[in-house]
DNA sequence: CATGAATGAGTTTTCATTCAT
DNA sequence: GATGAATGAAAACTCATTCAT
């Protein structure tokens, strides 16, 4: 490995560590100890890779959204049929989305997380914003075929992103039984795609 | 005043200079130190009404949760005229989620903060969850009796919140104008009630 | 009750309160509101029937030191018939101290306690000082009539309380098991008396 | 030096800086702050080379038993003419202790000091009970020598170091002049020689 | 006498970051 | 690049004592 790709897969090796870690506790409770022990690194060490704690999250932020736009693009691939029609489109977005992000509880409980550092964090929040924004805009671009009406297409792929979201935090913060998110979204995905067609 | 409310009033005024601190950093980089400051007493004080920052913090959760309810039950009282028609009573219950709630932007900042701490802490989890239980179930009481599928019904208050929370969270993480969630709830609401009858 | 008297109980049950505090933990670690909450009086009522921590351990120290005077008393009476024989009185007085002070679980923890404190508490130490040689001379006063050499019986006083001293310090670090404090001083105290005799 | 070494040497100074400490206030009083000021060491060091205070504590008096372990094999090896004879044995391990040990005023301060702690403190307890164990013991293989009563040994080899721990802790209560405990040993251990031989 | 609220200094411990080797 | 020792500030929490009522 040349000595370029040896210092991107250390970082990635940080990264994940820090993933691991905010599966267990908070952000603000998570010490650099905690995370270059996870990355069985040094401590001082981890320095040399990121100036600094908010440096780290910035980037593991960046690869977390840059991970799931690439798990997406495959998963376009490996259903390549039909993407011209909108409504197999929405379907499949659909089904990536609710499996791999809104129903994944791992991913769930960092973004609660993330969202609530954004509040006070402006380079987190952009991050943020961005993802969310271009992820709106991609159902956007294909539900305007559909709809026409451009601004109701829009207030559309915002509310539906909004509620996917909600139930992301609600499958973290209620009773799994009592929600039953599964159900719950395959119901929502009938009743939505119908709408639309 | 007597004693038992000078406590009472103490107590109060450290949750709200909690609440004032909360709209500043999130809580745990808040500090006790900060929240006495801003309560105006004395740090060791603090730790005299309340055991510690956690117990502080459940009782803030809960303050603010029964603020509302009480608010919210004004808000019907002042609104009288006709809460036995569920359409009325659910335009009216929307009037008060929309405006006080979803779009409060300071309660919103709270709120994102709150579910990031509920992840890892039981308590908090569980003040979260009933309040949350508890407010679905108001909706679907009166929606039942419009939808009569009672399965139905249920995924429809719990998809209705999740889209509120949704669109809370984004108010504070996008951008209010490309966002303008004034007129995304408005449209919804017309929408929504229009397909109920 | 007269006025003194009211105040004299209510000392005592301070006192008494501390007692029973000083069997749970370390005087150190004893905070005042421990000892106001096992006398059920007012935290601040505390300091107006002792003038701080110290004062109040200084009059417990006391307080303990004249019980168990007044139980010697107490004890020498009930046993009134022989007291003027020497060998009949040591072993007497021998039979108390083992029984009452040395065996008693509760009294070797508080004087091992009091022990530390009197290191570096000039007033304390002053107290055990007193105590002890009081002590010392009791015993010496009839040893002398048997033994004659003044120095030497003097010395053996001493040694016999350092002695007593040691093996209620024991009775407290060491196995109950291998250590049998009982089997221990009753063959000391026979061997002893017959050494004099 | 390595690192391991100056690891050693570190932990070794800040258990030095302890013992200053507790030659001038009871453990209880005596803040991490004093110990790190007396090691001229920063504050959070030593919790690098330390977990806690109790962690130190525990070091410490282990590592003040090892050093009079080996100070008494020293002694041994210097006296090596005549540790087969039982009586000499005796003799040169009486010297010990009496010397460097029971009339040791700075170490008697400190274990009067550890019996405090070890009331409340299982660890530091255990500790105590075995260097006791240890120490009664190795008094006993020689005294059975002598004696040949194997429970009589044992029992005196008990009474003999509670006599001498009761007097390291009179020679700190008690008044020096009244007490003259060098003589008093003196005295002590040939009448306790001869009457073994 | 009694109450419990208030004070403020002090305690242990944690931690991000820096630095010498 | 890698190590782990060192720094210093800050955190939560405790507590003896005082004071107004």
């Amino acid at each position: 490995m040349s000595r370029k790709s040896v210092q991107l897969e250390r970082r990635r090796q940080i990264m994940e560590a820090l993933h691991e870690c905010l599966l267990e506790k908070p952000f603000d409770q998570t010490s650099i100890k905690d995370i270059a022990a996870a990355a069985k690194i040094n401590q001082g060490l981890l320095h040399y890779y990121f100036e600094n704690k908010e440096d780290l999250l910035l980037n593991y932020i960046e690869y977390v959204i840059q991970r799931y736009k690439a798990l997406f693009e495959d998963w376009l691939l490996s259903k390549s049929q039909s993407l011209q029609d909108p409504q197999d489109f929405l379907r499949i977005a659909f089904d990536f989305v609710c499996h791999k992000i809104t129903l994944n509880r791992d991913l769930s409980k960092i973004f609660i997380e993330i969202w609530g550092i954004a509040i006070y964090n402006r380079k987190v929040k952009e991050k943020l914003r961005k993802a969310y924004t271009e992820w709106i805009q991609t159902i956007n671009t294909t539900l305007v075929k559909v709809i026409q009406d451009k601004n109701k297409s829009t207030r559309i792929s915002i509310g539906l992103v909004a509620f996917l979201e909600g139930i992301s935090m609600f499958s973290i913060i209620l009773d799994k039984k009592a929600l039953d998110p599964e159900a719950l979204l395959k119901d929502f995905q009938e009743q939505f795609l119908q709408s639309l067609g």
